[in-house]
DNA sequence: TTTAAAAATTGATATATCGCACATTTTGCA
DNA sequence: TGCAAAATGTGCGATATATCAATTTTTAAA
């Protein structure tokens, strides 16, 4: 039995709407009064897995990496979040510790707000639950869509997909209208993808002898978003 | 840089609690006053990905499969769902379509809950409100679990894994001490492992070869866990 | 601008696992 | 109980991907 075309790849939903959005004047007052602003380096580590939370983290500018270690080191990015995404409330909500770790993976500035204040608005507001619950309903089904992605698509695939997912983020940095660019390092987008940097490359030579991107340095400019579609949607 | 020994697999949570336990007598009976039961007979469908949901779902009895289908139909199995556990709210919340889909893996009994009624205990309910925060956000940690460990896995070392998690489902169904059966087929297992039944088969051979475990027909009885979990959390 | 360190790229080889074809066993139904 | 259909198990060639080593390019600091 096939279910093809019933969910085609270019109709997924990439974008995260922000948690915050609509929240009441006096819950995101309440919420916001005891916040802290801090400046990440690119690379730096925001929280570590297996960490007890403090609080949680709103990212007003930059971009942050969510990701898991394993035995030897080696990290899987689960998730790029984008600025105006809150962060780590996870493990305050389950009762228990991160997750995943977070790192910014360009300059970031993030908020910190503390967990007395979040679990106070989190016991007043319906808003808030109401959208919490939306929002991590919604990322249940995006990390969902990634699982089987992994269980059923190749390095290709896998990585045409990213590269649509990360150029929706990087959008935001650029005019519309004018190309987006990509600019992340082969190890993160490997890391991304699920595989080694060597591999990404090759496939990422590929796509420009295809004409679908070009490279500066670091920085991947998409030409052909179709054509990355065709392949991420292949199989 | 090595965080080896920081989450040792043994010490992993496997179990979910039930959304439902700890709610206030009003709230559940105001949930459960217009439930209907039904059987559902093994392989029949519950839900279908794509589809709007009418309602919610609880398994009073049996074992159900979340699964997601590729282009050409084959399944990926993302989560085997137990007895007292919750099915279906995701779309509600998210309000949007079921992200997945759902069947029985062996006879189940299970009350369906409309729509309606859900919602309307969950805007007087904040008990349940804060049960399904946690439920969901403890669904993310071990559905990123699974995602960085297939990135970083061989199909050996999820098979192991996913052997242990299935024998901590199936020992409700036993005495304690007792022999736990995983009576699952080769496909559905191959579906969860992420693989093919050629390879689950291999594996399976492998490990009975080493005295891990013995098959009766379709049956798995696990003998040694710990060397499972060694396996499992070998790399 | 120069230069050293970091990151990216290319090549070659090893290895896991995929997927087909076929044999065997088990299951459930008449 | 017997039988057909379904499920399970086995062998093997094809292929994608991992892994190691060496080279080139880019980046960022002096």
């Amino acid at each position: 039995m096939s279910i093809k075309g019933l969910f085609p790849i270019d109709k997924w939903d990439f974008k995260s709407e922000s948690v915050l959005a609509d929240l009441p004047a006096e819950d995101f007052d309440l919420l916001t009064a005891h916040q802290t602003e801090q400046v990440y380096k690119k690379g730096e580590i925001i929280f570590r897995e297996g960490a007890y939370p403090a609080g949680i983290f709103y990212i007003k500018a930059g971009k942050v990496k969510k990701y898991k270690l394993d035995k030897e080191g080696k990290e899987h990015i689960i998730y790029v979040a984008n600025k105006e995404e809150l962060l780590g409330y996870h493990a305050i909500l389950s009762e228990d510790r991160y997750p995943d770790s977070a790192a910014s993976i360009e300059e970031s500035r993030i908020a910190f707000i503390p967990k007395e204040d979040f679990l106070a608005v989190l016991n007043q507001s319906p808003v808030l639950n109401r959208r919490l619950l939306k929002t991590l309903s919604h990322e249940f089904a995006v990390l969902a869509n990634s699982l089987s992605m992994f269980a059923q698509k190749n390095v290709r695939e896998r990585l045409a997909l990213q590269l649509i997912v990360l150029r929706e983020k990087y959008k935001v940095n650029f005019k519309p209208g004018m190309p987006v660019e990509i600019n992340m390092s082969r190890d993160d987008l490997a890391n991304l993808v699920g595989t080694g940097r060597e591999n990404v490359v090759r496939v990422l030579t590929e796509f420009k002898e295809s004409g679908i991107l070009k490279t500066q340095g670091r920085k991947i400019i998409i030409n052909d978003v179709n054509q990355l579609i065709i392949i991420a949607d292949y199989k």
